[in-house]
DNA sequence: TGGCTGCTTTGACCGAGATCAAGTGGGAAC
DNA sequence: GTTCCCACTTGATCTCGGTCAAAGCAGCCA
């Protein structure tokens, strides 16, 4: 059974991801044709929104909750390959097959617009065209800078990078200051966050402890978390201490 | 000193990347243009190309030849994080700082645009546009793949996903066929292949070594590589047998 | 011709992280 | 309350790939 629709009948002026999503530089009578094949979908948290290799008759934005790309291989290794968070575009316009198995880490509510229409609109509408450009070059970057956790770093700092990675995402949504500590509840499992990062979900609750142990973290129940000191968390990441932190 | 500029007066449409570039939807006006700001450069293997955090006053499309996207940690880890091939985009629209060094890998041609004149081309030209996007698109997609490599692939399988790779992209430039052996020479060094892989050099030549002894595949000098059952390959990459290999 | 340099191979050993296996803890159903 | 379940933790052991070290090999310049 899905969650509450609790979108259902939304518009875009009151859309909590308007200025981030697909359709931030719309004008008025855009975002009007873009209502007219727009539609809300609402996932629990595991569900899984669309199979590798199925037909996708449909694009759109997630507007709350988070999801994942995951990739598998024929003897079950799985890799995460993307991490959607809300304002994030699902789907390749211009491609009929998913790529990559979607599924919703937390509950989850989507924007969804018919495939054909939405691509039909975008070949005349310059500012979605523009926008899905920018967005797509910003997962490049996030993706490479993946590539480098992936290969180079060690599972303490692969570890250390998620937790920052999720903390900068959360005080930019809850506009917090970047003083002081920062808290939050992890999303993800033990073993999705060993499926991005490439190690085993042993090896994460080890690291896990480790770093709450050493003061990095500390920890209150299995997913809350508070990181006293920003700076000595980035440092575990084997990050730059300037860090590009403040994007 | 540079290379020769072989290609200092070629125009468009004796051009070898023309049907695969960002200019590849463009019709004769806009070439032309294009053909206003652009100027070829050359580099010789091994030359840096652009720092990661210096100002880029253009971009460009590779002609001929292959360079790297690099990261590099303050210990001195590297990370290959893009593998650029002739037809594909250097440097992104919109933003003014390189995010990655950029090294040739090879001697390279590069047909460069001025930044700021193409950006306001790119805004009132949707073919330019779209075609960036259909491009950064497919290298999302490759990042991706590559993240499953990183990530969850033994070196064993890391070295036959690359060569594997490499041999494809040689099959569609030189146009022969997909049965029979596959011969090409290896673009890379070991290091760099390293880099690429998240490996050491010692345990790429190990095992090429080791894939080489199994008669997976045949070496003349170090290089020079045969293919003899290109379904073997994929095998030993972990692949699907069905591949995708047809791309 | 000889030696230098850079790329590559090979060997010996080590350790980070995987694997296999128990055990813990907290929430929900009964 | 008790039980079940599931996410998580912790321990013991193994192994793949990293590290350190030495040597091979081809091209190049003197």
């Amino acid at each position: 059974m899905t969650a509450k629709l609790q979108f259902d009948h939304a518009n875009c002026e009151s859309c909590p991801i308007r200025h981030r999503a697909v359709c931030a530089r719309c004008d008025a009578d855009e975002l009007e044709t873009l209502d007219s094949i727009k539609y809300y979908r609402s996932f629990e948290a595991g569900q899984t929104i669309i199979w590798s290799g199925d037909q996708m008759n449909f694009v759109g934005s997630i507007v709350s909750g988070i999801a994942s790309l995951t990739q598998t291989m024929e003897d079950g290794r799985t890799q995460m390959v993307g991490l959607l968070l809300p304002s994030d575009f699902v789907g390749r316009p211009g491609r009929d097959a998913a790529a990559y198995d979607v599924q919703a880490t937390t509950d989850l509510v989507m924007c969804c617009f018919r495939k054909k229409p939405f691509e039909d609109m975008m070949n005349v509408t310059p500012h979605i065209a523009h926008r899905l450009l920018q967005m797509t070059l910003d997962e490049l970057d996030a993706a490479r800078e993946w590539m480098l956790v992936l290969g180079r770093k060690t599972a303490r700092e692969k570890i250390a990078s998620l937790l920052s990675i999720i903390a900068r995402r959360d005080a930019s949504v809850s506009q917090k200051g970047l003083s002081g500590p920062f808290v939050f509840d992890l999303p993800l499992t033990r073993e999705a966050m060993a499926d991005y990062l490439g190690l085993t979900l042993e090896t994460v609750s080890r690291q896990i402890s480790a770093l709450k142990k050493d003061g990095v973290i500390l920890l209150e129940g299995k997913r809350h978390v508070t990181v006293p000191d920003m700076d000595r968390l980035l440092e575990e990441a084997g990050d730059d201490s300037d860090g590009g932190f403040l994007v």
